[in-house]
DNA sequence: GAGCTGACTTTCGAATCGACAAGCCAGGCC
DNA sequence: GGCCTGGCTTGTCGATTCGAAAGTCAGCTC
């Protein structure tokens, strides 16, 4: 019915989570622009006037982002320059910022599926092989879980506080 | 260095991603109260008083997300009565609110990595062999993907629409 | 050097979120 | 009946977000 939870979060009257990982993402990254544009970077734009385009949002907006999710760590701002051109910046996803991945595509996942029509106008491949891709909680055994086999223990010497 | 589109999407500058699920996901539950209430409802927390209490929030937001996520469909709302108490509800997980396991899970395992000093507070392991539990993406013939590996094709007969 | 263009930034209103406080309401208890 | 309590709603306020429009600024073009 829902997650279990190991040794000292057994007894789940004992104590109420601080600092939760979820809350502090939701934080970081928890807008409507900042995913779109987060999404842009995984897609392969780079450039301003991409983003803006692609996202369909303002210059506004997005220049505020790029400068927010860059001092994240999310983006890296890395000049270019055409020719004939002044020297502009573009902005490339870091490793951090790629390792959002399964957060971003399980977004598309759950929309795909809940909030679709049809579901959905994208859908995730293996490249090569064309099989079709999902996100899922996966075991070191290699065994995809549901809920009920998943359990929460307690990381090293973090003490619970009681309530 | 980013993912691959193919089909009718392989030209990427003659499309533009409209209906995007990512974005609709975020319109849903892109709030720091509904991804903490929902990651209580993940752990079993049922009640409207723990709800608040958990959440560390107020009880006019819990009203109000509890709500919102109910409308959604990602809780349903039960009565129940204790002895000698008068008849409340609780709100407990739907199917399809357990579907936003990865997108939460995903955002618990990014905040750890990257958000806290210590690698979070909470682990997710293997309920019975306790090992270690990783959001990823994984292909139908088993392997697990990283960014390079995967592809993007339109639904059937989506068709994108020129910019 | 005057104008233009593309890349950002700033400014201003409307809407939403979160925290705090107060109000409401059903039913048990006296 | 009157009081109390627990569950839930409503109202207000500051902060943030989004959207649109105007402003800035560098370097090319003429």
């Amino acid at each position: 019915m829902a997650v279990a939870f190991e040794g000292v979060l057994a007894d789940r009257s004992a104590w109420i989570l601080e600092n939760c990982s979820m809350a502090m993402t939701m934080d970081a990254i928890g807008t409507r622009s900042a995913v779109t544009i987060l999404r842009e970077a995984l897609y392969g734009t780079t450039r301003f006037d991409d983003f803006v385009r692609r996202t369909k949002t303002t210059d506004a907006i997005v220049s505020a982002r790029l400068k927010q999710l860059t001092e994240l760590g999310l983006l890296s701002r890395q000049p270019y320059q055409e020719p004939g051109q002044r020297t502009r910046y573009e902005y490339v996803l870091t490793d951090k910022g790629r390792d959002l991945l399964p957060v971003l595509f399980a977004m598309m996942q759950f929309g795909n599926k809940h909030l679709q029509p049809d579901g959905g106008p994208l859908r995730l491949v293996e490249r090569g092989t064309g099989d079709p891709v999902r996100i899922v909680a996966l075991s070191a055994s290699g065994k995809e879980l549901q809920l009920e086999d998943i359990a929460i223990e307690a990381n090293g010497t973090w003490a619970p506080n009681r309530p």
